[in-house]
DNA sequence: TTGTAAAATACCCCAATGGGGGATTGACAT
DNA sequence: ATGTCAATCCCCCATTGGGGTATTTTACAA
């Protein structure tokens, strides 16, 4: 049974020949070949890919918001990123994207097939040029993890709105006029949402508010 | 000329066995052997290792701490972790407290010989196992850059240390008894950190401060 | 040496915020 | 019917933040 790969790329050149290497070797088969991600649900829903050979550098959508969509509704489908910027920047994006491997254009035809072999049995193939920037890229540097799940705090309706008016920067009186509440009740809507966001300023509550998606 | 190689770790046996494959094999020199990491800087300055193979599992201060004031003091030494454990989480620790490399100990000696000579030459030596899980670990992730460069806030000593008691929980009165100051000038100093911090609250200062480093 | 700039000190006023309490009303479920 | 919960409102009080102004000390350069 061949693996079943997708090409996303905008050069013709490259796209072409990566289709024909693909196709000219036993054991892979190119599924469908595309030059922008525009149409990616339409085209991968036709092609059917185990593989997406994705390019990062593509006019309209690019490599990383079509990895984005494709992880999260076709998670069996991994993605192999290739280009010929290995911007660290862009690596660590196309990591949270949901890339499975990583790949530069320079990387000879063998490397491309052994790749996309190893992503399509559930490895991580990774070139060295880009596991050193990964790492250069990460070390010393100060990131944060906010979310690994989306969190529910619970919070009603009117407590939503308050907090998006607060996010909005607007003092308590101002959203007391906005709401057609009291000052008062404002404030007790804030403590409710301080509680149950476990925050104590308004300041801590917007940043969990952003981080978590609330807005 | 030898890669002089130091080894943190706990376990006597893996210990004992790192010191006997390094010094038996031409080209690698074990400089120094240390089963935990609380006097490392003493340690790595009296060993000059060119590569340090770090156990994340220490008591005491552990691999990751010990990377990170190893990277920030002694930013030449390569630093390859080493662990029983590929909790994605320490592996994404271990990354941003300036790791180089990282492998498994079920990697047999040769793969340790090969990682050594590779984060040696600039490398990012990485097991198939780590680097995957590292991109499912990011994988489809909310992860937040904060502050990529290590900005300079040109905050006074006197400054900095309010800025630690604020961190500490402090009220401005408390920070005013200890440091012998007015709880006016307290304020008068806060107002001078929010402004270089670009910040306008305690909570924000705080999570800027710890988020770079001012700690 | 003399200015000047920055840092450290201190005080004033006032608005906004946060935490604690208590209270009422209506809806909805057990 | 009883209880819970959301939504509404009020009070008190400490803390915080922003806007000033002002004096002294220190450090550095002209």
């Amino acid at each position: 049974m061949d693996i079943r790969v997708a090409i996303f790329e905008d050069n013709k050149l490259v796209r072409d020949a990566l289709e024909a290497i693909l196709n000219g070797t036993p054991g892979y088969t190119c599924c469908g070949v595309y030059a922008d991600g525009n149409s990616w649900e339409r085209n991968v829903k036709s092609c059917q890919p185990d593989v997406v050979l994705m390019d990062i550098e593509m006019p309209g959508l690019n490599g990383i918001e079509v990895s984005q969509h494709l992880s999260r509704e076709f998670p069996d489908i991994k993605i192999l990123i290739q280009t010929v910027f290995n911007d660290s920047e862009k690596i660590f994006h196309a990591l949270c994207a949901g890339a499975s491997g990583y790949i530069l254009k320079n990387d000879p035809p063998n490397k491309y097939l052994e790749a996309i072999t190893e992503v399509y049995n559930g490895g991580a193939p990774i070139s060295p040029v880009v596991a050193k920037k990964m790492f250069s890229f990460f070390s010393n540097k100060n990131v944060v993890l906010v979310s690994p799940e989306n969190i529910d705090y619970q919070l009603s309706e009117r407590e939503n709105e308050i907090l998006q008016l607060m996010i909005a920067g607007n003092h308590y009186k101002t959203i007391a006029e906005k709401s057609f509440i009291s000052y008062e009740t404002v404030r007790t809507h804030v403590k409710h949402i301080y509680k149950k966001l476990h925050v104590a300023s308004r300041s801590e509550a917007i940043q969990k508010a952003i981080h978590q998606g609330l807005h």
